[in-house]
DNA sequence: GATGGAGATGTAATCGATTACATAGATGAG
DNA sequence: CTCATCTATGTAATCGATTACATCTCCATC
């Protein structure tokens, strides 16, 4: 592999005057530059960034830290991110952590070690000080997911007025007997869920059954099987309303195998507004996030931390809303 | 950001040593390694890894460029290849491509700039002679998709006959008119699909008409638009081979929008088997393949060859087989 | 007690680029 | 003509780790 050195040497100037040439730095005559120029040509070479990003100490790189790639709203934030960094020159990695916290963990050790210029971490499951202690010395946002009472700029939409929002809806159709089918608890996101759907029912006088609140994983089969559970309840749920769509499509389904119709029989709401919410039938009633603008925002906030500057508000809260379709029923 | 220089003062050792200890090469003893090793706690010392990279010239990392990171079968790939990985140490990043060939070479660039080790390309877009020329230099594995003619080391199923046997398998249950959704012709892989499916046709001594091959993109939207103007032919289709599941899918909520039922008016197939063909109803007979083993064997492959090892056969065939499911009926 | 070998540690070169600083040559003002 | 200024280019330090090689100590062996 041809270095700098040898570009030099071919073009009868100093490394430095290559390098000028390279990044395009005044101070070069036309005559020289042409001449490094065709050197280069001549050994096909291509700077070794290793060496850059030593001196400089930056790579123009950030890494986005998923949950899980598998799961299509991640995706869709992920083209936001991509969106905005690419217009800024940077590159963006990816980092799948399989839904394992050790993972997320040995992502986070990727900044002081130099490999990225920031991170955007789409989960959040790892011990807050950790995080935070990081998050004082490297760029860091959250998007998403995010930490209860920490000042790492996070990214987000209101949870609990979503799900308030969402739960609202089944009892204006009439529901009384309203199930939950939550995300795990050790994530804050399934909590503020979970939270919204108590207020709703709190402030319409209804009763919390604990039976109606099922733990699933995100998982369509956790939302299948959580859902077998309910139905089997001696005064099983007349209406479902699970975090997220993929458990939603998992309740559906569960609901039908035991013979029974949504919306007639159970309604049922998602969350998250994937493309499938809107493909499957019955089509889901669901809470729209706007996926796209998180990942535009949380690399627009990436980016100002990157360059030194604050980013003021920390906390950035995107309107979500309510899409009405069929798994719901009409006007009951 | 304290250096190994910092250590090395603090430990009163010479950075020699401090690194011996950090890699846990031998030849010190218990006691200075004790002090080296307190000296990089009180430090909080984290190895900045861009000097180890460039002295070592490898970063224990790999690229994995994929053509759409929406698409969830190629994130199943993508688990068989991270689990090979973390077995043996390496960091995968991933690069999403959104199936753009000029971003597609600018990953390529990654490798002569030293920034990972090897790269997989689910995705082979770009020019044939500028992939092999960079493949003659650093390690490249090509998965699913492939370059014709190009001995660069490969993983995929056989599309030809696995597109055969799907549209045999809709001869066999008596349907002659049978329409195929392709990929993007740009993609050998539509194309080898396209050549399975008339394979079939031929040995079936079935008419090819030119009119019931309509080109989508691989997305929803294609399959079910392209599905629309196929029905609205003078003598429209009884069975649709689509060239994925995503178009497969699309192609029966075309059908329903029109009235018909699915299989009894028209029989689908799809491609690949992702999740939600078995959820989905009905749900779709399918060509399954074995995305996990892909992306283990190719991830396999890259391995041997960054270790410098020889690959031996270059090109590696995986069996795929017919699932056969509701959404093209019984044995008619 | 000289010799050799093994083990522990240090010294300094090295990876490839960037860049602060130095220098040489050209240009212009007085 | 001289000096200041500016431009083009070169020299060499630098980023942070790794590692070839040198050195030193200690111990065993004859």
């Amino acid at each position: 592999m041809a270095s700098i050195k040898d570009v030099a040497k071919r073009a009868n100037v100093s490394t430095a005057t290559v390098s000028r040439v390279l990044r395009n730095a005044g101070n070069v005559t036309e005559e020289t530059r042409q001449r490094v120029l065709e050197a280069i040509e001549e050994l096909n070479y291509q700077p070794n960034v290793l060496g850059r990003y030593l001196r400089r100490m930056e790579t123009e790189t950030v890494l986005v830290v998923v949950p899980d790639i598998t799961n299509p709203f991640f995706s869709k934030v992920l083209r936001g991110i991509e969106a905005v960094a690419l217009e800024h020159g940077y590159q963006v990695l990816l980092g799948d952590t399989q839904n394992d916290a050790r993972l997320e963990e040995q992502y986070l050790n990727v900044l002081p070690q130099r490999q990225v210029d920031g991170m955007i971490f789409l989960t959040a499951r790892i011990r807050k000080e950790l995080m935070e202690e990081m998050a004082r010395q490297f760029p860091i946002v959250l998007a998403c997911e995010y930490l209860e009472g920490t000042d790492i700029p996070t990214v987000s939409i209101d949870n609990i007025s979503s799900a308030r929002k969402a739960t609202e809806h089944l009892i204006r159709l009439g529901h009384r007997r309203i199930a939950h089918l939550s995300g795990p608890m050790n994530i804050i996101l399934s909590r503020d869920r979970l939270r919204g759907y108590y207020q709703a029912l709190a402030q319409h006088d209804i009763d919390a059954d604990p039976a109606l609140v099922q733990e699933g994983d995100f998982t369509y089969e956790s939302g299948y099987n959580v859902t077998l559970k309910l139905l089997a309840l001696e005064e099983p749920p007349t209406a479902i309303f699970a975090a997220n769509d993929e458990m939603a499509i998992g309740a559906i389904k569960a609901v039908r195998h035991r013979g029974g119709r949504v919306p007639d029989d159970v309604a049922v709401v998602g969350f998250d507004d994937i493309q499938m919410a809107s493909i499957f039938e019955p089509s889901l009633t669901t809470i729209a996030q706007p996926m796209f603008e998180i990942g535009q925002k949380a690399m627009e906030l990436l980016l100002q931390l990157i360059e030194g500057g604050n980013v003021g508000r920390r906390q950035f809260v995107l309107p979500d809303r309510l899409v009405v379709r069929d798994s719901c029923g009409g006007s009951a």
